[in-house]
DNA sequence: AAATAGTTGACTGAAATAGTGGGTTATTAT
DNA sequence: ATAATAACCCACTATTTCAGTCAACTATTT
């Protein structure tokens, strides 16, 4: 199990933006080199990420992206499907025609799969941009307490 | 986020053991039949299971494979140990070395990646062999009488 | 007009995945 | 003994996905 780099880059861009402030938009060259991440790659990234509403462009100098909407109220579920990263745990992608056993039968294991794709969907929505800004803090400071 | 064919296919093909009780060896042969999946592909994951101890080999005719322990005793996370499906939502890989952003220091989502990490494992955790054996029996029931 | 920054699409190298295939060894039943 | 069975072992391959590059184009600002 796996999450891919397009997933992680997708939700660290957003931070990024999310934690720069309303004021300016951040261009990806920024985030690119704040965050370490190919431009051309950045690129494919966001063009999802405007279609499906996150963000917003601006083009030209002094341009960039913004968030469409406010921090907490963009949840890293919709990240994910902004950018198609599936959360895909049974075999089938759970399509009733054509379930994992080939048979039209769901195989042992199906139900199981679908739970665990529903707990980890529930946390994803269970988080937005600013939890996750507001946490990493929190954790942050205590990590440094224990050194 | 997907799980591989090969973490399917393990809990699938032990689940399938643990249905078939305790009397005789289950055959790869027909593990392979009954779950529709590739004899010498099961081999290299029982190659793993046994290294692991989850199951017992008995070669010859008449013989296949046991579990090592009671269903109840076989929890899902350790089925996904023992063949190395890893689960692993950070860029870095936890390497304290050479965190995610190459500098020395945590990424802005580090933190939260790690804390998805844990509820993916603790609900692995959580389920052991005779749990999904049960529950699936259950969800079927209700699957059925809702039609 | 020049610089900036988003937009678009095609293309590529590398790695992981999902197998296949062939042969060997141990065990059991006849 | 021997034939059948089933685990064991190793090497190889096709496919897909991933991650990233490259090049050209368009809109906007200064």
């Amino acid at each position: 199990m796996k999450i891919t780099s397009r997933g992680r880059y997708a939700v660290l861009a957003m931070v990024d933006i999310a934690k720069h402030g309303e004021s300016s938009p951040c261009s990806l060259a920024h985030i690119s080199i704040r965050q370490n991440i190919s431009l051309s790659y950045l690129e494919q990234i966001f063009n999802d990420l405007k279609k499906a509403e996150l963000v917003r462009s601006q083009r030209g100098p002094g341009g960039g992206y913004k968030l469409s909407k406010n921090s907490s109220d963009i949840r890293i579920l919709e990240i994910f499907d902004a950018i198609d990263e599936k959360i895909k745990t049974t075999g089938c992608g759970n399509n009733p025609k054509a379930f994992c056993s080939g048979n039209g039968k769901k195989c042992l294991t199906h139900n199981f799969w679908e739970e665990l794709e529903g707990v980890i969907g529930n946390y994803l929505n269970s988080v937005n941009l600013s939890d996750l800004i507001e946490n990493n803090a929190e954790m942050n400071i205590r990590n440094e307490l224990r050194q």
